[in-house]
DNA sequence: CAGCATCCTCATTGATACTG
DNA sequence: CAGTATCAATGAGGATGCTG
């Protein structure tokens, strides 16, 4: 019917913006540049723990071909590329926060319940 | 700073957050239970178009570990399992909607993107 | 400086067969 | 019915070396 098809379409596009953004890199790249506007890569790269180039290049690619990044390059030597969030970009963020907020004030709740799932697991292993 | 360490430590609880959702079919599984109440294994198999019982069966395990999903087994032959969303589950689609909405609102602006920047792409190859 | 090219490893997923 | 067990394939990601 109609509505389920309404809501199979939403999921689709869920689907998507997290394949956008649930990788392993992307939210640090955006979270980054959501503290400092405009960082070149050598920053992003020291801003990020543990991103090897290759990740934080083509994280950034991804990002900017969803139009969520803004990468400008200058044409100087030595090389000089700037990038910063597009407004697109500053919305998804915001939208993430509340993403955030609900897994800061959840996560003792997740905490407790996997605790009590494993503990669980292990009295039925012995018992 | 203590500002930039609790940015950080939100930052963390999302990832947290993410790997638990935005692999490839815990949002599906919500989603049908928050479209179904409850619902038996083979009723969600069939719900979610091309997923594995194997994939199935690690999905909710790793949903029930969270709290995020609460399994019923009924000692009845041939064997009975009910599924359904726990309060947490509900406030976590709640936000996950948010996300969606942002899809929703977005997706042009995403789909322009990737065309403008898939088409300089094969401008620059051949020019 | 800001990448690209290559090789390699490991985790995730799928396919298939079997079971209490 | 609701799983478990095993094997195979795919691909994301890491390490390293090279370059305009």
């Amino acid at each position: 019917m109609q509505v389920d098809d309404a809501r199979q379409a939403r999921m689709c596009y869920a689907r998507q913006v997290l394949d956008r953004i649930a990788d392993k890199w992307s939210l640090s790249v955006v979270h980054q540049l959501s503290t400092t506007p405009v960082m070149r890569f050598t920053e992003l790269q020291r801003g990020i723990d543990g991103i090897s180039q290759r990740m934080l290049t083509s994280t950034v690619r991804a990002l900017e071909r969803d139009g969520l990044v803004e990468r400008t390059v200058h044409p100087v030597v030595p090389p000089r590329v700037d990038y910063r969030l597009t407004p697109l970009g500053t919305t998804l963020m915001s939208t993430v926060c509340s993403l955030m907020t609900w897994a800061v004030e959840h996560a003792d709740d997740i905490d407790q319940a996997r605790a009590a799932y494993d503990e669980k697991a292990a009295r039925d292993q012995v018992g």
